[in-house]
This record gives C-alpha cells, structure tokens and sequence, in this order.
RNA sequence: GGGUUGUUAGCUCAGUUGGCUAGAGCAUCUCGUUUACACCGAGAGGGCCGGGGGUUCGAGUCCCUCACAACCCACCA
C-alpha cells in the first residue's frame, strides 16, 4: 500500500487502536519477566481532563517499553465510582427533577446512582483509547466490583478482630448541605473578613468569631503561664449569658496564645477542633448546640431552630441588649472551611464514625520507606511521605452517602455499644443468636478501598492468574494523591499482603494552563484533552505534554510543544514516504525485515547514532527521565535520521549507486518506528501497517538490539558533516544565485565521497586539482578549498577574522587554565588531558585562519 | 508560624554525582520552491542561570543569606 501524502492522524488513530485491540496485543503474554502498572482509575462516568493526557501516555510508554523488551506486562485499566463527585452530579439530576434523596430508600438511591453512572460510563474509556493508552481492558476493574467490595470487607473483618476498627464520636468536618463528613484534606480553606466580637464573660472578657456557639461552652482556657488569670484556674465560675447565667471550669492550656484578644478563650467542645482537644485534655464535658442541618439545637432555648448565621447575629443582638457586648473588631481576617463542592462553611460537629487506629500500619509504612523498600520519583516525596506518617492521625473511615461500599456493620437495636460484623448489607435488619442488629447506612471512605486497589486488581489474595503482576512495578500518579492515596496504599498493602504494593513510584505533577494558571472551570482557561487531540492528533498530544515537563513539577500546557509533536509525526510520516518512494522506484518491498549489514560510512554513521538514540532512551526510561528520552528518539529521527541520513542516500539515489541501498533505508526505518512507537504509537503503527504486506504488528515487535558498526567508518562520515557544515557556513553569506565549486588536493575522502558530498553541500562541482586557489575551508581541517573569486574571499576576510579572535580567546583561556597549578594538580587527569588536546585543536585551527588571512591580504 | 518546590533565551521548560563554548521546543531574523515533508531545508541572533556572600583548581549545579512566586501542613478563639 502506498502512503498517502500527509498523515492526518484523525483517519488512522481509531482503525489502529482497532487493531491493536483486536489483536490481543494488549494481554499480558506470560512468558518473561513480570511487568505492571495498574492505572489509577478515572470516574467511571467523568471525562478525562489534561491530567489524564499526561498520566496516561506516561504510563504508556512504560508498558510499550517493556513490552517491546519482552517483558510479560500487563496494565489494568479502572473505573473509579468517584464516591462523592458522583454522588454530587446524581443529586443535581435529582434535583433537576424535582427530587431528592429524601424521597428514596438507600438500596432506591444505590441503584438509582448505579444505572446513572452506567448511562454515563462509557466517554472516559473511549478517551483513554483515543489517548492510546495499550492497557487490557478484558482486566478493567470498577471500584464496585463484587470481588472489590469482598476483598474490602476481608480487610475490614482483618482490621476488626485485630482490633484496630473502633467506633468513636469525633468532630468532623460537616457541609450541612450534602450531609456528610469530609476528610481534612477535602475541606477548602479560604482567608475571610468575620468580625470579631469581644464580649463579657462572667469576670472576664473574651474575642469569639462564633458568639452563637456560647450555649455549647463547657470551659474558658487561658494559658498557663499567665499571671492574670492564675487565680481562676481549676476554679468554676458563673457566667451571665443571654439566656440567663450559667457555669464553666476554667483551664489553663498551652494552645491558648496570651497575647491574642483578651488571652481567654472559651471553649466549645462540639463544635470546634481545638477545643474539641482542649476538652480531651482537661475531660470537660460537650454540648451540642449545632445540629446536622446546621440549626440550633434545643440546647439554645429560644434561638432554636435558626440557622447559624441567624443565630449568630441574634446572639450579639441579645449580647447588646444584656450589655455584654463591649466591642466588634470588623477587620478581622481568619480561615473558614468550606465544602469544596457547593461552598457552604463547614461545620465541625461531633458525630459517631468508624474510625481506624492507624499507628501500626503507620509505623510499618514508614520504616518501608525509610528502608528503601520503594524508590520515589522525585526522591523527596518519600521523605515527605515519612513525616507524614509521623503525624498521622486516626482514619475516619465512615462517608454518609449512599454511593460507595456499604460498612458490613450491625447495630443491636437495645444494645448501642454491641456492633457486629456482618456482610448481609442488602438487608436493613438481620437477627444474630436472637438479637435484632440494624445495618449501619455509613459507606465506606473511597480511599478505604482504592488503598487497596493494587493488590484487589492483581488477585493477589486469591492467587488468581494476575498475581504474578504484585507487587506492581510502578506507581504513576499525581502529587496530589501522595497522602490520600499513596500513603494508605502503603499502609494497606503491607497489612494485607505483608509486601509493598509497588517497586516504584512516580509522581506527576499538576499541568496548569498555558500561562501557569491553575485550570478550573470558574476561571475557564480548561484545556480539553480530546480538543487537542482533534486537532493535533494523539501522538501530537503525547509529545507535546511530556516534552519540557519533570517528575513532581506543576507545570503549564504548551501548545507550541504539541505543535513541536505533530510536526515530529508528520517528520516521521514523510521519511516513510521517501523511503518507500526509493524503494518503489527500485522495485523493492519492504514486506520483510531483514538484518541489513552497513557497508557505507553514512550506513555505518547511522546504526552508531541509532544505537547511541537506544541506550540513551534505555536510561532515560530506566531513570523515568520521560522529557529527556523524548528529545532523544525527536533529535535522533529529525537531525540524524531526516536531516544527515536521508538527504545522504539521495546522493546516490538518482545514480543507481549502492549507497542508498533501498533495503537498508527499510532497515533502518524498521529499527527507527521501533525506537519511536512506545512515543508516538499511532503514527509509527500506521506507517508500520502500511508499509508491511504481513499482518505484522508494530506494537508486538521486539526493542532493537545493539547495532553491528564499525567505528572507523561512522567516523569518516563525522568528517564528511563537519567538511558540509563548513561550506554550508561559508556559503550562507555568500550571493545566491550560484553553486559553488569545490577544489582539493591529495585528499581521499574527499575524492571517496566526492558525490556525497556534492550532494549534501550542494556544489556545483568538486574537482581534484594541484594548483589551490580560492577560500580554504579552513576550520574542517581538509585539504579543501571553496572555489571563489578575490572579491568574495575577501569579503568573508571579516568573518575569519572574527573566528581568529574567538579561536584566540579561547586559546588563552585554555592556556590559563593549563597554567594554573592547582587545576593540573587537583583535576582528574583525563579532563586535564583533554584540555590539553582542545588547546592542540585550537592552535591547530588559529594556524591555519592566520594562513588563510594571509593568503587573502596578499592577493 | 512550619515545610516543600521553584526563579536559566521573548514564551514554556531541560540541564542526572560540581568539569569543555549553558541546551530544547515554539517565537524572531537572513537565504532557499534541490521531485519525503513549507507541519520543509540551510544558516543566524538572542542568556550578569533572581540579588548578595561563601566553599572549590572549577559553581546554573554545593553552603549561607535576601527577594519574589506557587503549593502543602498547622494555627488563629
């Protein structure tokens, strides 16, 4: 088949990933070393956003990688049930309709969201096909699963009868809205104005942003150490309040900072985090006064009822009334917590949870990591992963939506402290030994079961036919997820499975738009992946967004890198299409790939770069140095491949001349779509397809081996480039409208590759001569000269002139260096021994400038 | 307040354990329609490597310090 003219990325990237799909080449083969990565799984029923166009083709050129090196690799693609995200998405349909949760059971609600998300499902695997992304989708897993949710509950019963599952009431943060708790890490903390009131307190005065929580005060604090208040310590005192008087203990606790307000603070155990602690500390009692709608409870007498804001400014009213207010501070600037969904401030309210004791999955975590046991990139990750678990408190592991995986708990009805545990969750009640136990509603936290998510996809308790694949190979995933996720993956998988979930681990970082901007939607500056793709094509995308990009960085998008991407795809496309073009015209096929032997010095040139591309890219993949091994396979196709190689075989090509063998240009197209396709795969399977008359694929062929070449004659061709470059340089500046000649003595290479180098100079003419005459290609060092009349000699005198001062600057540069005693004492004696070959080089070229100088003043 | 990261060409970024003249992409300038490619070719220009100090024969790279930016954690009653 011949190839068409353009490549247009939008007509081959479906039937090819069509056919790689179809072809099994995504499964794993069984034979050979272990290789996984399991994908981080995107919302089942989301999009994929920029994030996703990186994490993917990342994880992609590792598994294509290996794959080519024959490594057994398998990478299992997920869906994610995006507990909380989704549950948003289906309550605003909900919504929509006229409905609520409130109308709907939990089993209605379950399945309700269930069908929702699979009316949905769908977009996100078609986007992670369109980003190429060679995964088996025969092993994609849901985060619903059955065998999910049983292995969760296997863990769940393991945490429990090692006693390590505890119901306790904790504050948590709240959103009144959703009716639900968040973890700390989801609540979103903003700088806000919220006036600070100081006000009378029995025989103090104290600063509060909350006046309406008084009613739940069972405490004032003021710091040890200060001397005014040391007399009320451990006392009780009277208060007056708005509802009349009553009483709290006075404390003295170090989190009180004497300097700020009046150095009191009272102290409101349900509903604030410090206080909650400072109750801890001195057992006080809790009131709540706040309830999970965000009113007042009864608690408050007659503010009941009122939402909090309301209540809040009819306390300071009441405090008015009663003179108890003495002053408002309105500038005062403090962080409130807010839903990072719907916005609403979040409540702290204490609320019965299921909480897991995290301290000996901690500690083990943490000497794994200070053991070495997982390499992180970067490496400072691990060292924040450490102190992490240091301060890690107790998990809440309890959500209160409906959509996730019910808690398999049992409550006995006449007995609150007897739980049980029990996997019968589609049954509201059940009865044990003649006791009536209710289910509890709470789900579990999402990061409770994707914690879990390498060893579950592997059936690695199961020892399944996956198993082989845990420990994963690497962890790809973002820096946002080191401590939700990455740090329980740890913690799980070595309470589960006693190993590290994983060998490595690879952090990427957030891709901000194009000006360094953080993309979100109110801003609007949201970059769809499948735009770019749709207009630049898929390798494009993969390109552009891994170039000029490092491990762990937030990082803007950069069009002009995709365009850098399509503009190496379409290199590639029409280096295949001169390729196939001679070797059309010399009737041959490139049906089958066989070892071609270099003969020529620009054959044996370009196995030696090709082999250098190949054990840089091995390093750099090796490193997850994926920026840098992209430049690599992008400089060795354009500059060695396209720019030296090709345009050298044309020298011969029109000539019937062997040099441009035409199965040697197949030969190295073949090892050049190899080195390329783990990069670009679609571009390099199309033209892999096209040019094959087999049924070949380019996704299964094997990594290039090493390149038989012979070093002598790869240098004669750097020769030849460096003589080109030369004249190139020296022409450039001269007028245009002719070719010039070459002349030159006693000089086999030249005289060897007369053609060639006519060719890729584009001289008129090269001729053997005795008598010199002309411009002397002075810098190339061969016996050389560029055939041209006084007046252009002498008008390239100047531009000698100036490569004479720089060669001398860098002459004495060289020589001060040399001179200095210490630098030939305390340098390595091989950087001393090539200063001393450069400085030779340099004198070497100064001789002959000057020569040449000379020879055109004397003209 | 604590921590992390960053500050290199007009823009976006590389620069691996300190070592040759600090690189790339895009952009800019000059020349060029040589039948693979104008999504091209040949060539060029452009950098007090954030400021200051130090260690070293040698610093973009290590140390100290300052400035600025981003993020994370804690705290703010």
């Amino acid at each position: 088949m011949k190839l068409p003219k353009a490549y247009e990325p939008s007509s081959y990237e479906p039937q090819i990933y069509a056919l790689w799909e179809t072809s099994g080449a995504f499964a794993s083969t069984g034979q050979g070393e272990p290789y996984s990565i399991v994908m981080p799984p995107p919302n089942a029923n989301g999009n994929l956003h920029v994030g996703h166009a990186y994490m993917i083709p990342i994880e992609d050129i590792l598994i294509r990688y290996h794959r080519m090196q024959g490594r057994d690799t398998i990478w299992i693609p997920g869906a994610d049930h995006a507990g909380f995200e989704t549950w948003v998405v289906f309550e605003k349909a909900l919504e929509k309709e006229g409905k609520s949760r409130f109308d709907f059971s939990r089993e209605q609600l379950y399945k309700m969201t269930w069908n929702f998300v699979e009316q949905n499902r769908g977009s996100m695997e078609l986007q992670l096909r369109a980003l190429g992304a060679s995964c088996d989708w025969s092993r994609l897993v849901f985060t619903l699963d059955k065998k999910v949710v049983n292995i969760v509950y296997d863990t769940f019963k393991k945490l429990w009868d090692d006693k390590l599952i505890y119901r306790g009431e904790r504050l948590v943060n709240y959103c009144t809205k959703h009716q639900t708790s968040f973890a700390d890490i989801e609540v979103e903390y903003r700088e806000e104005k919220t006036p600070l009131y100081y006000m009378k307190y029995g025989p103090f005065e104290l600063a509060t942003t909350r006046p309406e929580t008084k009613f739940g005060d069972t405490a004032v604090a003021v710091h040890p150490g200060d001397k005014r208040y040391e007399k009320y310590v451990s006392q009780t005192v009277t208060v007056e309040g708005v509802n009349g008087p009553f009483e709290v203990q006075v404390v003295a606790d170090e989190m009180v900072d004497p300097n700020f307000g009046t150095g009191v603070v009272k102290i409101t155990p349900a509903h604030s985090f410090d206080d909650w602690e400072v109750a801890q500390r001195h057992n006080l009692p809790m009131k709540v006064v706040i309830d999970r709608e965000g009113r007042m409870t009864e608690a408050t007498g007659r503010f009941a009822g009122m939402t909090v804001m309301d209540a809040r400014k009819a306390v300071v009213k009441a405090l008015e009334e009663k003179d108890l207010l003495v002053k408002v501070d309105k500038g005062y600037k403090t962080r409130i917590g807010h839903c990072y969904k719907c916005d609403t401030v979040i409540e702290p309210l204490p609320m019965k949870q299921w909480f897991l004791s995290v301290k000996p999955l901690a500690v083990r975590a943490k000497q794994a990591i200070e053991q070495g046991d997982i390499k992180f990139i970067p490496t400072q990750k691990g060292k924040e992963l450490a102190r992490y678990f240091d301060e890690l408190k107790d998990w809440n592991i309890s959500r209160q939506i409906p959509w996730g995986i019910p808690i398999p708990a049992f409550q006995n009805e006449n007995d609150p402290d007897d739980w049980i545990f029990d996997t019968q969750v589609d049954q509201e009640k059940i009865t044990v030994d003649g006791k009536k136990y209710k289910r509890d509603d709470d789900t579990f936290d999402t990061w409770f079961s994707s914690g879990q998510w390498p060893f579950i996809t592997t059936d690695y308790l199961q020892s399944g036919d996956l198993s082989r694949f845990y420990p994963n190979s690497v962890m790809e995933t973002g820096t946002d997820l080191l401590r939700p996720w990455v740090a329980r993956m740890i913690m799980l998988g070595l309470y589960c499975t006693d190993k590290i979930p994983f060998d490595d681990v690879f952090f990427h970082g957030l891709i901000l738009d194009e000006r360094g901007q953080k993309m979100s939607k109110s801003k609007g500056n949201v970059i769809n992946p499948m735009e770019v793709i749709g207009e630049f094509g898929s390798d494009a995308l993969r390109i552009g967004i891994v170039m000029n990009r490092s491990a762990g960085q937030a990082q803007a998008f950069s069009t002009a890198s995709v365009i850098a991407g399509r503009n190496f795809c379409n290199k590639l496309w029409n280096i295949a299409r001169f390729i196939e073009n001679v070797a059309g015209e010399e009737g041959q096929s490139v049906k089958t790939l066989l070892e071609v032997n270099p003969q020529t010095p620009t054959e044996h040139w370009v196995l030696q770069r090709l082999d250098q591309a190949r054990i840089r890219l091995d390093d750099h993949i090796a490193n997850y140095r994926f920026a840098e091994a992209v430049e690599t396979i992008y400089h060795f196709i354009w500059d060695d491949v396209a720019d030296w190689f090709v345009e050298a075989s044309k020298a011969a090509a029109g000539h019937g001349k062997l040099s441009a063998r035409p199965e040697f240009l197949n030969h190295v197209l073949g090892l050049c779509l190899r080195l390329a396709h783990p990069f670009a795969p679609f571009v390099t399977e199309a033209i892999w397809t096209i040019t094959h008359e087999d049924d070949s694929l380019l996704i299964s062929q094997p990594w290039p081996d090493p390149q038989p070449f012979d070093k002598e004659k790869a240098a004669e061709f750097d020769q030849i480039r460096g003589l080109v470059s030369e004249i190139r340089y020296v022409v450039t500046e001269l007028p245009a409208s002719k070719k010039y000649d070459l002349i030159y003595r006693d000089d086999t290479l030249i005289a060897d590759q007369t053609d060639l180098i006519k060719s890729l100079a584009n001289l008129g003419s090269i001729t053997k001569v005795d008598q010199v005459r002309g411009l002397r290609v002075a810098t190339a060092g061969r016996e050389a000269w560029l055939d041209l009349s006084a007046e252009l000699v002498y008008d390239h005198q100047i531009k000698l002139e100036r490569r004479l001062a720089d060669t001398r600057a860098e002459i004495t540069k060289l020589e001060q260096r040399l001179s200095n005693k210490n630098y030939t004492a305390k340098a390595p004696a091989s950087l001393v021994e090539e200063s001393r070959t450069q400085l030779e080089e340099k004198k070497e070229l100064e001789t002959r400038l000057v020569t040449e100088l000379n020879v055109i003043s004397t003209k």
